[in-house]
DNA sequence: TAAACATGCAACTATTTGGTTGCCTGTTCC
DNA sequence: GGAACAGGCAACCAAATAGTTGCATGTTTA
């Protein structure tokens, strides 16, 4: 209908919520983070650290950038920080990937129609 | 089963096959590029640009960035460089954020037997 | 209580990134 | 052929990012 579109994907207030979860899954040390918590969570800072080639404090620092986009949580529990991970955005970076998919097939669906039609 | 994973989130080739993918999501103008392709591809880069309140030359950098992980195809036609969306690793990356959701699900409903169990 | 541990905070560095401007080349179209 | 259009290339800039080191603080635990 209408060959006015836009609407659902371009929404500006829709990219401004994805971009920052995307861009925190776009780094590989981060990607490594999530599913080791994924795997087994809940997980300290020096836990994390003690797997990975870099700094505890370069962790931290990754982990709040997780914690920022709300895909981790963190709580303290006596000396150590724990996180685990939320999957709520993570399923919504997927959905609206999915959307983004879905939306392309439809317009290559429409397209082909349109040649055909013509022919 | 057994207590030795890690598999299939953390291999390492997965996380570097899917970390640029989410890094050139991860930006709300190339966000906005994709969105527009998806609605009404092919188009040159000076139309992406004529929407867009940056340059045309930053927009340029942007669609290459999206080309150099296969998120769009280039094309020349006459004078213009044309642009199409490629689903395919927008797919790629939708499954893998598929696959970490559900991998957490269930070590929950797992932590949730062990709780029940152990009461 | 003292040692060992877990973390936070701050300063600093190097690299990447998003953006710009200026200029040059190739293509349409009148 | 010449104007207008589409794009490439290169230099440059500012801000953000990923990482480091050093040190201070709170918490276990022996």
């Amino acid at each position: 209908m209408s060959g006015k579109q836009s609407s659902a994907l371009t929404a500006a207030p829709l990219l401004r919520r994805h971009a920052p979860v995307f861009a925190a899954l776009g780094d590989e040390t981060r990607l490594t983070l999530l599913a080791r918590l994924c795997e087994r969570a809940p997980c300290s800072i020096s836990q994390l650290a003690a797997d990975s080639p870099i700094t505890r404090q370069a962790i931290t620092k990754h982990l709040r950038v997780l914690e920022g986009v709300g895909l981790v949580r963190a709580e303290a529990i006596g000396r150590a920080c724990v996180f685990e991970l939320d999957a709520e955005p993570l399923e919504r970076a997927r959905d609206y990937l999915a959307l983004v998919s879905q939306q392309w097939d439809d317009a290559l669906a429409r397209l082909k129609a349109f040649v055909e039609k013509k022919t």
